[in-house]
DNA sequence: CTCATCGTTCGATATTGACAGAACGTTCAG
DNA sequence: CTGAACGTTCTGTCAATATCGAACGATGAG
């Protein structure tokens, strides 16, 4: 972590991963593991670069890891566990973000459930949450396995 | 909220905003006015429906305002603000979620551009989220105005 | 004019959770 | 066998923030 520019992307991906419920820590770790040469990287040098502690750093790759954004590999020294990020891991971390999307979709039917016998005008708050999610649910699973495809393809 | 179950739905829509990293209330205010009868509600019925305080509910009005959630309306009462649920504000929601996600597309740019001189394996860890923001960006509002279209139709 | 009601805002409080430090178990070097 | 380095987990601390209570300004009723 020499250069000015690799700290602030990395802040940048910290920040964004806060606005999306994570730690900042993790935004973080998977900052570095998205820059680093070479792109393993052990706890000890993670702690290293962000200057952080490791009970911090090995709380935060156990949760990137669960989240299937980054990966244990082996590593060429001994006792030590290497991370790197996971090829397609962004694409699970959108079907991810969807899924939790999606959660609202049947909450929207509990409530339309509620309203049975009401006018047609207090159905509509809820139908369009309903009808959107729906839709999307429908519709971005495609767009996802076109940039897997492509991605499979560039990787060969 | 006389009803157990509408409770149960309410919660279950602050636990959600919650998620989006959104304060509890708003989610509870929000999801109050997406099956109260009549769908509008003043500040005061609010709190007393919700048994919370006047500050909370005044503060986290403002904020769904804002957000483009909720909107004012007269009231036939005098000195009363009424509240209801934005004809439309799903599709805005899902707009400006669409948009915090948009962000990393900007970011993944700045990280290939740190990446410059690299091999090309480096550069796949952030090619695949650049091109995958790129095409929910590109393919997503196209899906929004299909619903919106809809809805509009049948409002009428 | 006076008082009550409504909504806003400010300051205080309580809760949540991110992070660090310490203790522990494990594994390899000498 | 001994010691050092690595990683994990537990506990405590600190900061951020959601919520409340209280004071305030504004508006309409009597």
């Amino acid at each position: 972590m020499r250069y000015y520019e690799e700290k602030h992307f990395v802040e940048d991906i910290s920040l964004y991963f806060e606005q999306m419920g994570l730690p900042r820590m993790a935004g973080r770790i998977l900052g570095v593991l998205l820059i680093c040469d070479p792109p393993e990287q052990s706890l000890t040098d993670l702690c290293e670069i962000l200057q952080a502690s490791k009970s911090s750093v090995s709380t935060n790759t156990r949760l990137l890891t669960e989240m299937d954004l980054i990966e244990r590999v082996a590593s060429p020294l001994p006792r030590q566990v290497s991370f790197r990020f996971k090829p397609g891991g962004w694409t699970v971390f959108v079907r991810q973000r969807l899924k939790l999307w999606a959660s609202l979709h049947d909450i929207a039917e509990q409530g339309l459930a509620l309203l049975q016998g009401r006018d047609a005008a207090s159905d509509e708050r809820l139908r369009e949450a309903h009808d959107l999610f729906s839709l999307i649910e429908e519709e971005l699973p495609a767009l996802l396995e076109r940039v897997e495809s492509k991605h499979k393809e560039g990787s060969r």
